[in-house]
DNA sequence: TTGCCGCCTTGATGACTGTCAAAGTCACAA
DNA sequence: TTGTGACTTTGACAGTCATCAAGGCGGCAA
């Protein structure tokens, strides 16, 4: 399959995830002549932990998630992958993560690393493009983390929501369609299922989104999502700010 | 300034951080006819959030913390950044995050984006470099995520304090000098101080720390540490794995 | 149609943690 | 010594969430 094909192909027999074609704003162009094109089927691994770190991946279609196991058995999702999401970097000389497709039509590229390197070596764009797309595995990192940071299961979901909304669609539509189930976003979030469960039900119970089907849903009040503040039953936070009294500064 | 000189003469004002120089491992040191080397005092702001993303910086001594405010005024903090510990990096133009100085005795040394990239434009092993930073980036975000995402404070805390250990002694030492404050502790893990003191306080009376002084402690059961689910009160974990009947795979 | 199997939702309950309040500790300066 | 300010700890209480337990829903194959 050729690589070009395979991103404007971009097709999804799951039904789910990128109808739209999230047009891959990353995947390393200039690597092209080092791909090798792999078609996936739902759950099946891409890299696994512990394994020697021998090839960089970007995704062309579908959606794939990055996740460790901890001891006592639990996931911990820390990426959801998309396409254009590159992934596989590693700082050691093994992954310390697991990849995994989500949907049936997933479609990734790989490029060995090694060769890759030593053609960054040589090419400065490549290098660049390598660059990007870590620095862009660094943002959705830290999205990630600001939105597992967040206080009560509501805002989580929440911002989640317009994290996928914003990542799946290149117009800021309101129509999401949530790429994975209920116990992909439970791990991602570190929440357990039923929360989330409950806390879809809940937004959907105030009118601040709409679903049609599970997996489907309109943002119907953006703003209730965006700050969370006003998702909290209570009290404005009158005491927002307290931490920094102290810790902020000084 | 000489870098060199701020690297060797790594030494602590404040006494906790780095007592072992815990040895660069990363600074940048092909880029370093670029450096700029920046003494900063307690507090002092390195990068500011929204503005151009113009430097890359990697700190030389003492400790930084990378953070964002959210819309309700909490702090986030995405990064503890010790000495060989590199950012900067970003996606988009501008930082969309703020750095500033944890201890009076911190030094980092500064780095024009523009004229780095053009060096590492035509020295790959600049360019490897800047990778290999942004990768150990990645590594350490990771590392946040898997700790702010597990379960209980304890844990969290708990594994906080391994991460310490592991970053600031090259042998691992069970003796542990924090770097930060309780409230740091609290906006790095997500909990309220509160929560921070008493699982401290929880984990010295059960003996797994002891602590000297509120900022220097003592491993003395690394085990229960390590997995965390021996903190648990009570049955350990029979219905680990649940989520993964139907998560992990399928 | 029936049964099976994933996946999703809802209830009940107790544990955990955020919040509010207040006091304790430490370093440093007057 | 006394005072101040930053930081830390402890207590009380209510709200949120993980967990345990059932059902519900939808697609697919027999």
């Amino acid at each position: 399959m050729n690589i070009r094909n395979a991103l404007t192909t971009t097709e999804n027999p799951a039904g789910q995830a990128n109808a739209k074609t999230p047009s891959p704003q990353s995947h390393l162009k200039n690597l092209d002549s080092l791909a090798t094109v792999v078609p996936c089927r739902r759950g099946q691994e891409i890299c696994g932990q512990g394994r020697p770190a021998e090839t960089w991946y970007c995704v062309l279609s579908g959606a794939a998630r990055r996740y460790v196991i901890r001891l006592d058995g639990r996931r911990q999702i820390v990426d959801l992958l998309l396409p254009g999401d590159c992934f596989g970097f590693s700082a050691g000389g093994d992954y310390d993560f697991a990849v995994e497709a989500v949907t049936d039509g997933t479609v990734v590229a790989g490029y060995p690393r090694r060769r890759a390197e030593m053609l960054a070596d040589s090419d400065p764009r490549v290098s660049r493009e390598i660059r990007q797309a870590a620095f862009e595995a660094l943002s959705r990192l830290q999205s990630q983390l600001l939105i597992v940071g967040r206080i009560t299961a509501l805002e989580k979901v929440g911002s989640f929501i317009l994290e996928m909304a914003a990542r799946l669609s290149r117009a800021s539509s309101r129509r999401v369609a949530l790429p994975v189930s209920r116990y992909d976003i439970a791990d991602y979030l570190a929440v357990s299922v039923e929360t989330v469960s409950r806390s879809l039900t809940d937004l959907k119970h105030r009118g601040v989104i709409r679903m049609s089907g599970t997996r489907t849903l309109e943002i119907m009040d953006r703003d209730a999502l965006e700050d969370g503040e006003s998702l909290a039953h209570l009290a404005p936070a009158q005491n927002a700010g307290r931490y920094h009294d102290t810790a902020q500064l000084r």
